[in-house]
DNA sequence: GTCTATAATGGGATAGAC
DNA sequence: GTCTATCCCATTATAGAC
């Protein structure tokens, strides 16, 4: 594999168990094998890294959320898709979504590191209030409020459930934390 | 004032606005205007320090939620007040309550600080789940659903809009992610 | 209780050879 | 692209004088 994507990939899984001062390029050269010089031919800086990290994580998630919203499905059936992918990420209440885990190291980043963070906070909001607004539409989701109030609660809903159940290392937290809105989802229906 | 006190209260703000990393000894030093030697005297370990920190929190908090307790008003004005807590806490969105704060830098906290964090978080949940039940009697909050499941949904969403708040360094996450909680308490009744 | 002085460690970063 | 060698800085912590 590429030297680069060896380096990506270490960094990310760092981040996401031991936050973004866990991470170092000692334990990064330790982990591909390489001198932790040679990781500055790469990445120059710290930031950098980050920049880039920060970067191929986005495009994912959004290639994720272009995934749900290509099968012709109710509302509810994509904001469960939804909340899965946060569940996913925990793997078990041992490591964060990458973006929440840059959230709670906010005072150790990069301005750029925070403007794309920030970015990626309103492309989810952003999905989350067009599906909120289509449910409204196809009446799959209970309890319907103002779509933008709904977008902006369940983003911040799922990340705090990711807080808990990682200070936990348990997936527990985050189950009993996103039951009440898993409950107001319909049942799945192929329209 | 007392050093001990200077040194605990300086402490608290530094995690609060810059996290549990961003805290030094040299900066506590600076704050208090003693020496970051003489802090070992009133605190033999930075791990000593957080334990006592979150202690001392803890019993705030408690406090607190003791004085909500004691006016005899419907459990939405309660969990109104509560929400205040939360929100008054970010200070504008320059910080975070100690233990979201805390919660955030898990990765560098000693066991026994992790152990009173979760203790923490499952007073919380107690506290919530009591006052959810005492909802489902008295009919102050719409749409209630099981009460352990509020209580940590309510926890989570709290600590999550703190996160995206102090992500933007600005209020704004914080009250529309809140908007809906707030919308089903029912307003304010003198019993 | 506070000071000076001093470990001892680990972090990110650079220069220059190969 | 990777290496060795080195720098500079910040951190927590300890010893011992006052």
């Amino acid at each position: 594999m590429n030297t680069r994507t060896a380096l990506l990939d270490s960094a990310e899984l760092a981040i996401r168990q031991r936050g973004y001062n866990g991470f170092s390029f000692a334990d990064m050269a330790r982990d591909v094998g390489i001198r932790k010089s040679s990781i500055h031919h790469h990445f120059p800086t710290k930031a950098d890294l980050a920049l880039q990290l920060i970067d191929r994580y986005a495009a994912q998630f959004e290639s994720a959320l272009s995934e749900i919203d290509a099968n012709k499905v109710a509302a509810a059936d994509k904001l469960r898709l939804y909340q899965g992918v946060y569940r996913d990420a925990l793997s078990g209440g041992s490591q964060l979504c990458l973006c929440v885990a840059l959230s709670a190291s906010r005072e150790s980043l990069a301005d750029p590191v925070l403007t794309r963070l920030n970015q990626f906070h309103e492309n989810s909001t952003d999905w989350l209030q067009r599906t909120f607004t289509a449910a409204a539409q196809d009446l799959s989701v209970s309890g319907l409020m103002d779509a933008n109030a709904e977008a902006h609660a369940t983003l911040a809903l799922l990340e705090g459930a990711q807080l808990m159940a990682r200070a936990a290392a348990n997936t527990d937290p985050f189950d009993r934390a996103t039951a009440a809105f898993l409950s107001r989802l319909s049942a799945t229906r192929n329209n």
